[in-house]
DNA sequence: TATATTAGACTACATAAGTAGTCTATCTAT
DNA sequence: ATAGATAGACTACTTATGTAGTCTAATATA
């Protein structure tokens, strides 16, 4: 179903989840939120932005002048996908392996609930 | 606890695994299983195992004149390390996001046993 | 011993990503 | 109209990683 999001880095994954918070949004404001959290320079900001429109991640529209940027991919979209990937690679394919690395002492009341959640999910379908 | 892996490449990683399960073995051990799997070249892994050595995944000793290969970190602490890193940076140090996003319908029985057992152990040491 | 094979060091090249500077076209305010 | 500020395109440099070749030393074999 998802596509295969090897190509996005650090940076470019901050960036893009600034956007999906408070798109749309120009690329000055971006800057503006990560020149306070980190001090990049504008420019930077601007070359990770024109990268991931150019990788498919975000599209831009004019507006009196001036870029407009906003997602094109749902967040949640692109997190499962990195999510398995992630698994692919470090635990090969494997949520068990996963599952066993996961320190359950730093989980928190709100974790722990998702987690049976997520447990009583997977049992319902079960059967098989 | 664990240092930070910031500098493990997919490769990297993917030999590092294949020594964490023969070693102590030698390059060319290595380079057999990867060229039948992925057709690599003899030095293209040469050169991995030497990165890893450098960045101090691995120790070598000399047996009759052939290095011999071992890891000197443990495999599950390397695992949960870039676990760890990995919600960091994907899902901001939250388990939460991590637990949403995995797909309760792709578990195995053995995986939801898993899930129940982390579940358990985190609600023992709960309390607080 | 001459030759083929093997192991390892070193060098090299490509691409991705982080980082930011320069230059130019606007736009705004005096 | 001119001067400073803003936005964007382009260029550039760096480091990490994937990928593999060359050269040399050592070993085995004919």
């Amino acid at each position: 179903m998802q596509e295969k999001i090897n190509n996005l880095g650090e940076l470019e994954l901050e960036v893009l989840k600034i956007i999906w918070d408070i798109q749309p949004c120009t690329v000055q404001k971006v800057a503006e939120i990560l020149a306070d959290r980190n001090g990049y320079a504008r420019t930077t900001i601007l070359t990770i932005i024109q990268r991931l429109t150019q990788k498919g991640f975000l599209t831009r529209s004019k507006v009196d002048g001036i870029w407009h940027y906003q997602a094109c991919q749902k967040k949640n979209n692109v997190m499962s996908s990195l999510l398995s990937q992630f698994i692919d690679k470090v635990f090969d394919g494997s949520c068990s392996g996963l599952l066993q690395h996961l320190a359950p002492e730093k989980l928190s009341k709100k974790e722990l609930s998702e987690l049976e959640n997520l447990l009583n999910k997977a049992r319902k379908g079960e059967k098989k």
